[in-house]
DNA sequence: ACCTGAACACCGTTCAAGT
DNA sequence: ACCTGAACACCGTTCAAGT
C-alpha cells in the first residue's frame, strides 16, 4: 500500500504494477495479493484512493461553514497535489472505504451550520469538493509536465506550446491571441486563482442561502 | 478515431487497445499507427480528447457572460456525460489540439463582456470549466456503476452501500447517519444539483466582479 | 510511404503444487 | 492460510522485410 503510493507519486500510476510492487517489497508477484489482502488490482487502487482520503481530513474543523469549507478545500487540494493520480483513479469508479466515508462525514459536518435542508447542504459540500477536484485536474496539466516528465520526449511541452502559437497565428482565435496562450503559471499564482475561485463559490453559496446577512461578510 | 471513441464509450477506456482497434477496423495491429497517423497510443488518446472538445463548442454563443457561461457549461457537461473516459484522460496530462484550442477560445469569448482584467476573466472561465469537470467526476460515480457495469461482479454497488451502511451503524458518523448514505440520485436530480451549484458559482462571480448590479439579476 | 508478421518485454490473473 | 513458479491470454512497441 505505502509502497504502491510511493511508486505512484514518484513515477505515475502506470508504474504501479503487481510485478513492480513485488520487486519493491522483495516478494514474488503473486504474494502481493495475499500480502495486501487484495483480490484484484482494482482493489489495490481502491485502497490507494482511500488512503489519500485520510490525508484530506482536517484535524480541527471550525464550526462556521465558510472557514470549515475553506479548510476542507485547502486540505483536499494539498492531498491531491501530493498524489496527482488520485484524480485519475476517481475518474474510474472507485469504491470508498472507511476514510472516504469519514471524508464524506467531514463534508457534511462542514456545512452543518448552514440553514438549509439536508439535500441542499449536501449539494453545497459536493459542489465545493467538485470545484477542488476540477481545479486540480487543470493545475496538473500545467505543473505535471513541467516537474515530473512522464511524457515522451518527442512531444515536449515546448513543442506543444509552439504548436498552439502557430494555431493562434492563423488569426482564428481572436480572444486567445489577445491574451496569449495560457502561460505556465507559478505555484503562487495557482494558489491565488484557486482561492479566488473558491471565494466566488462561497460568496455565491452565501448569497443564495444566507441572503439576509451582508454580502461581503468576512470569514 | 471514431472507432476508438465508439469502443471507449461502449466498453470503457481500458478496452481501447491497438489490437482491439485493428480488429474493429479489419486491419492488422501495426497498421493502426500509420492509419491514424499516430506514433504512440498516447497520441491516440490526445486525438480522442480533442475530438470530444469539438462537441463542447456552442454553435451560437450569447454575448452576455452569464448565459454564455451557462451554455458552455451545459454543453461541456453533455459531452462529458456521453464520453465519461474524457475525465480520466484529462487527469493524465494531455496535449490539446485544434478543437481543444477552440474550446479555450470559446471560454474566453464567453467571459468577454465581463469588466475585469484578462487574467481574472481567464480565471472565471477556468473556474467554470473546473466546476463542470469536477461535477462530472462525481456524477459518474453514481451513474457509472449503475448503468454500464465495468466493475467486477464480486464487489457490486449493492455490496458497497451495504458496507457503508455498516460503517454508519457504528455511530462514528453522526452527520451521515442523519442524512443516510448518498442514495443513487435520478438523472433529473443530478441536472438540478448541477444547475444549482452553477447558479451559486455564477452568483458569486457576479457579486465579486459586478458589485454594482443587483445581486439576483436574471440571466 | 505504407503495410506486414514475428518477436520482445511487459501486463494481470489462473492454477496446481507446495508449506 | 499463505506463498510459489509456471503458464495463459493479453498488452504496446521494435524491427526487418515486404509492396
Amino acid at each position: 500500500m505505502a509502497a504502491a503510493i510511493r511508486v505512484a507519486d514518484a513515477e505515475g500510476l502506470a508504474a504501479v504494477s503487481v510485478r513492480r510492487l513485488a520487486i519493491e517489497l522483495d516478494a514474488r508477484p503473486m504474494s502481493i495479493y495475499s500480502y495486501a489482502r487484495i483480490e484484484s488490482k482494482e482493489e489495490l487502487f481502491d485502497l490507494m484512493v482511500d488512503e489519500v482520503c485520510a490525508e484530506m481530513l482536517v484535524p480541527d474543523l471550525p464550526d462556521p461553514w465558510r472557514p470549515a469549507l475553506r479548510a476542507v478545500a485547502t486540505r483536499t487540494r494539498a492531498a491531491l497535489l501530493a498524489h496527482p493520480w488520485w484524480v485519475e483513479l476517481i475518474g474510474r469508479n472507485v469504491l470508498l472505504g472507511p476514510h472516504g466515508t469519514r471524508y464524506q462525514e467531514q463534508l457534511l459536518a462542514a456545512v452543518r451550520t448552514l440553514d438549509a435542508d439536508p439535500k441542499t447542504k449536501q449539494a453545497v459540500g459536493v459542489t465545493v469538493e467538485t470545484y477542488v477536484v476540477g481545479q486540480i485536474t487543470f493545475a496538473l496539466d500545467e505543473q505535471g509536465s513541467a516537474e515530473t516528465e512522464h511524457r515522451s520526449t518527442t512531444r515536449s511541452r515546448q513543442a506543444v506550446s509552439q504548436y498552439q502559437r502557430d494555431l493562434i497565428a492563423t488569426g482564428e482565435f481572436p480572444q486567445l491571441s489577445s491574451v496569449g496562450p495560457p502561460e505556465p503559471s507559478s505555484a503562487a499564482d495557482r494558489d491565488r486563482y484557486f482561492n479566488l475561485g473558491l471565494d466566488w463559490l462561497l460568496a455565491g453559496i452565501g448569497a443564495s442561502l444566507e441572503p439576509d446577512a451582508g454580502p461581503h461578510r468576512a470569514d
